[in-house]
DNA sequence: CAGTGGTCTAGACCACTTT
DNA sequence: AAGTGGTCTAGACCACTGA
C-alpha cells in the first residue's frame, strides 16, 4: 500500500481494509487488532480507527471492546445507504445495473406560491422530469425545480451539476420519506399498474450558504430498487 | 459545565453545544472556534471536534473549512433521525407526543419455513402484535417474531427488553424500506381507509453475536409521523 | 491477567477562506 | 497574512472480554 495524499489516509486505509473485507481475507471475519493494523500499514493508531469507524456506520464490521473487530456478513448486503444517495446513476450501478437518464421534459414557468416561499425565488422556475433506466426498464422518476437560469441548461446532467454551472454547490438535501399511490401518469412513466404504491423522497437541496436551491421530487420502483439501511441504538 | 465520566466527555460536550444551539445563543448562527471552544470547556480540540461531528452528522451545525462552524437551522427541524431509531416510543416523544402501548395480541407456534431459515430456528416461534398510540390514535403497528423462549414474556415491554430478558442483547436491525398498500386488516387497527400507502420498516435484529435474534414489520401512519433525513454527497 | 477496543490529550502541519 | 476547520501523529489511561 502505497500512501498519498488525496484521498485522505484515512479514505485510503479504508479502502484498502473493506478490499480485503470483500474478498474474505480475514479468517473467520476476524480483523487483526487497531494496533497490527497501524505497525502494518504505518499509519497512526487514529487513523486506523477513523476508517474501522465508518465501516463501522456502512454496517461493514462490527466492534465489541475487549473482544475485537469483526466482518459482518449481513451488512455487506447493503447496497445504497440511504443517508448518501448523491447520484441515482451510481445508485444504480452500485447495483449492478447499467444505468441511463432520459429527460421527459424541462418546462420553465412562473413560480407557484409554495415555490417561491421554498426556493425564495421571485420569477421563472425550471421544471426538469427526469427518468433513470436499468437497461430499459424505468426505476426511478423525479422532478427537479430550480430557479430557472440565465443561460440554457442541459437535463440530462446530474441535478448537481447543473447547479454547479450557475454558481450553486449543492451542499445537502433536508429529505421526507412519504409512501404514494402513484397517479396513471407516473405510473405509465414508470410502467407499473396506476395505484401501486411506492417510497418517495420529497426534499429541498441546499448550497453552501445553506441556501435552498432545488426542490425535489423522487418515485422508486420497489421491485427494482429497495433501500436498505443498519439501524443502531444511538450515535 | 462540570466534568464527569460517563456519558463521556464528548457527549457531554455534544449535548451542551446543542442545548445552547436550539436556545439561539450563538449570534448569527456563527460557533465559536473550535481552539476557543477546547479552552473554554478545558478539553481537547479532539473531544470538540467529535462532539461537532456528531452535530453535523445530525444536521445541527454546517462546517466550512477555512471559514468556521455555523448553526443549520433547516437540520434543527429533524426530529426522529432515520437510522437511530431504537424504540417506537421514544420517536413518538420526539415529536412531543404522550405515547402508549397496546399489546393486540400474542401467539405461540410453529415456526413457518421462511421464518425458521431467517431466525435460524427449529421450534415455535412467538408473535407479537402492538399498537403505538398518540392519545388515542394509532400511529405504528409492528409485528415482532422472535423464537418463542422458555417462561412468559410481557409483551408490553420493548423488544429489546424483551429480548434481553432471555439473553440475547439487541445490537443493530437490517431494515429495508418498503412501501404498502394496508390490507383492511391493517387499516382498521391503524384506523385509516383500506389501502391507504404507508411506508413499512421490514426488517431483522441482530445480537451482539451477529445472530438474528427477531423479525420484524412496522407500519406508520404517514400523517401523524413521516421520517427525516440529511443526505449528503459522501462520509 | 493479557489483550482488545474506547476515550482523551497535546501538538504538528495542511488546505482553505477571509481580510 | 491571519484565522479557520481538516488530517495525522504518538502516547496515555480506561473498560471490557475471554482464557
Amino acid at each position: 500500500m502505497t500512501i498519498n495524499r488525496s484521498p485522505s489516509l484515512t479514505e485510503q486505509v479504508k479502502s484498502h481494509l473493506k478490499a480485503r473485507i470483500v474478498t474474505g481475507e480475514f479468517p473467520e471475519g476476524r480483523i487483526p487488532p487497531e494496533t497490527e493494523l497501524a505497525a502494518d500499514l504505518g499509519v497512526s493508531r487514529t487513523t486506523i480507527r477513523d476508517a474501522l469507524s465508518r465501516l463501522e456506520n456502512e454496517g461493514a464490521i462490527i466492534r465489541k471492546q475487549g473482544a475485537g473487530t469483526f466482518v459482518n456478513e449481513p451488512g455487506l448486503q447493503i447496497r445504497s445507504r440511504l443517508e448518501d444517495i448523491w447520484s441515482y446513476e451510481d445508485v444504480l450501478q452500485d447495483h449492478g445495473y447499467t444505468p441511463s437518464v432520459r429527460v421527459l421534459g424541462v418546462t420553465r414557468q412562473s413560480a407557484d406560491p409554495e415555490t417561491r416561499h421554498v426556493l425564495q425565488i421571485a420569477g421563472d422556475m425550471l421544471v426538469m422530469e427526469k427518468l433513470f433506466l436499468e437497461d430499459r426498464r424505468p426505476v426511478v422518476l423525479t422532478y427537479n425545480t430550480i430557479a430557472a437560469p440565465d443561460g440554457g441548461v442541459d437535463a440530462a446532467l446530474p441535478i448537481y451539476e447543473i447547479l454547479r454551472h450557475n454558481d450553486r454547490h449543492l451542499a445537502y438535501y433536508l429529505s421526507e420519506i412519504v409512501p404514494v399511490n402513484l397517479d396513471a401518469d407516473q405510473a405509465a412513466k414508470l410502467e407499473v399498474a396506476a395505484g401501486t404504491p411506492v417510497v418517495s423522497f420529497q426534499e429541498v437541496g441546499f448550497d453552501q450558504e445553506n441556501e435552498p436551491v432545488v426542490k425535489s421530487a423522487s418515485y422508486f420502483r420497489d421491485d427494482l430498487l429497495r433501500f436498505r439501511m443498519i439501524r443502531r441504538k444511538e450515535a
